[in-house]
RNA sequence: GCCCCCAUCGUCUAGCGGCCUAGGACACCGCCCUUUCAAGGCGGCGGCACGGGUUCAAAUCCCGUUGGGGGCACCA
């Protein structure tokens, strides 16, 4: 029904007054879906008419997040596109003509209330029980009314005036939808100071920009009356009105609007925390699509195969981090080995323990060890963790103190003298033959049962008790330096 | 307050009138595997908000109630 549309344009607009949070890109990741599904044209656009709140460095931001997420765009900032320019703030001469054009045709109106007194009006208007919207105080003013306020030097915005009736139009997600214009007041298109706002801008662009299908937050449901408007005024067919789907919102845990209540929301932040661009997309699209048969595992290629707005539900999702989590788990397992031995570099070298590029010494530990690794973590924050006993330069290795203190007791002294005496008469440094010696030494020997035998080692020789396996960390590490921890355990341990 | 939207395990969801004594995943709890931690395997806990209809038959359709969310800006 809507994928097989030939011509789909879509749009993501996000207004740069901060990082991307995980919402928007929920919403990015179905506009970008929807597109590659149908083949149609993905567009990004910048809603920067705001001055007060824009920053240019989160437009560059964005345009990051989105490449990083693996979101390309057909049409906008830094690849152009036939209807340019995609950002708001270089378009303000066509909203200003539109805007012109609208007052002319009195399809808008002057508006000279304060926000002072339309506020007061509001609340008189709330307390007695009706639509607290703008009241249309001065839709019809006198020449001479007109001339009053101007002598008093106030500056008019500029409003749509809402035609009597109602508006319905047809969600794809939710059905069909009817709006009263009682409760549709005139709403404001151009400020005082003469710049556009959102609804002016939002409407304009969709409509010189051929946008077919708008695909957005359900926070701007009972806003696209407004907008249908503003397509009205601009002489728009109803016929060629682009199609609207509204997406359940994401919320926080307790069922709140997602916000920095909520800690970190920044797509940035979960960068930064070692979450994978995959796992990401993955999650956020389960928050409102699944592609059926109990398959929740799935890739952004198999989205652009099978995303259908038909799927979407109609209710909210809350973000749940820990199953964020658990998809990172799975998206990094999945990982080819050199692949994910290439990711957890910046995270080492954020530790401190490679340089970037790394040494080829350091690059040969990191490739032998990640296979060690990949099924034990669950975010890529943790891999300097599992590793740095094996990446770190010999005489800063230290063991935690309390893991130390916990396994290294003085009862375990034999053991590491046992260990110490086994290995030393090894032929060959491999895992099996370690392994083989150890058990022989200190299992049949000294009669100690596996996790007491090995817990003291694992400590002495990778400094926590949590590592990769014992046997192949030794391997890695080298008989030498193996050897000196287990020297260092023994002379560290209290009689 | 007014308007709009929504309603399946704690959370995300499958379900689109009979295949449902409601399936999967995360989380949680056991057991198995096991050199730690993971991963993996097996099992457990746990839900159709409530009340009316419609129908031979309702988680699925309709109405109401309750609950939740969104909007009502010279933000987007």
């Amino acid at each position: 029904m809507t994928d097989d549309r030939r011509g789909v344009r879509v749009r993501f607009p996000p207004s740069p007054t901060g990082d991307l949070h995980v919402g928007n890109i929920r919403t990015a990741l179905y506009d970008w879906a929807f597109a590659r599904r149908t083949g149609g044209t993905f567009v990004l656009r910048i809603e920067d008419t705001d001055k007060a709140r824009v920053t240019d460095a989160y437009i560059d931001s964005a345009l990051d997040t989105l490449r990083w997420l693996g979101l390309d765009w057909d049409e906008g900032p830094s690849v152009g596109g036939p209807y340019g320019p995609y950002l708001q703030s270089q378009r303000l001469d066509i909203y200003a003509d539109w805007a012109r054009r609208f007052y002319e045709a009195g399809a808008a109106y002057h508006c000279y209330c304060t926000q002072e007194e339309i506020a007061a009006r509001r609340a008189a208007a709330r307390a007695a029980g009706g639509p607290s919207g703008y009241d249309g105080h001065c839709r019809d003013l006198t020449p001479a009314q007109i001339a009053a306020y101007e002598a008093e030097g106030r500056k008019p915005v500029l409003r749509l005036r809402m035609p009597e009736g109602s508006t319905t139009f047809t969600d794809v997600i939710r059905g069909e939808i009817t709006v009263s214009h009682r409760d549709v007041p005139d709403f404001v298109l151009v400020r005082a100071d003469g710049s556009p706002l959102y609804t002016l801008a939002v409407a304009v662009d969709d409509v010189l920009m051929n946008i077919t299908h708008i695909v957005r937050g359900e926070d701007l449901l009972s806003s696209t009356p407004r907008q249908i408007a503003v397509y009205r005024a601009m002489g728009v067919e109803d016929a060629d009105f682009p199609v609207f789907a509204h997406l359940p919102l994401v919320q926080g845990p307790d069922g709140q609007r997602l916000s920095k209540r909520h800690g970190v929301t920044s797509v940035n932040w979960y960068r930064e925390q070692g979450f994978l661009p995959e796992a990401i997309c993955n999650y956020m699209a389960l928050l409102g699509w699944s592609p059926g048969e109990n398959r929740e595992l799935f890739t952004l290629e198999d989205m652009a195969a099978e995303f259908d707005l038909a799927r979407v539900n109609k209710n909210a999702a809350k973000f749940d981090a820990r199953k964020l989590e658990a998809i990172n788990g799975d998206k990094i397992r999945a990982l080819a080995a050199d692949d994910f031995a290439a990711r957890i570099v910046p995270f080492l070298a954020k530790a401190g323990l490679v340089s970037e590029p790394p040494s080829d010494e350091r690059a040969r530990l990191i490739k032998e060890g990640a296979p060690l690794i990949q099924e034990r973590i669950s975010k890529l924050t943790e891999a300097p963790g599992m590793l740095g006993f094996l990446l770190v330069d010999e005489d800063a290795f230290t063991v935690d103190p309390e893991d130390a203190a916990k396994a290294l007791t003085a009862g375990t002294a034999e053991t590491l003298n046992a260990s110490v005496k086994a290995l030393e008469g090894i032929a060959e440094w491999t895992v099996a033959q370690i392994e083989a010696a150890l058990r022989t030494a200190l299992i049949d020997g000294l009669g100690l049962k596996p996790r007491t035998a090995f817990t003291p080692l694992r400590v002495a020789v990778t400094g926590r008790r949590v590592s990769p396996p014992l046997f192949e960390s030794m391997e890695l590490l080298g008989r030498e330096r193996t050897l000196s921890r287990l020297a260092r355990a023994l002379s560290s341990i209290p009689d």
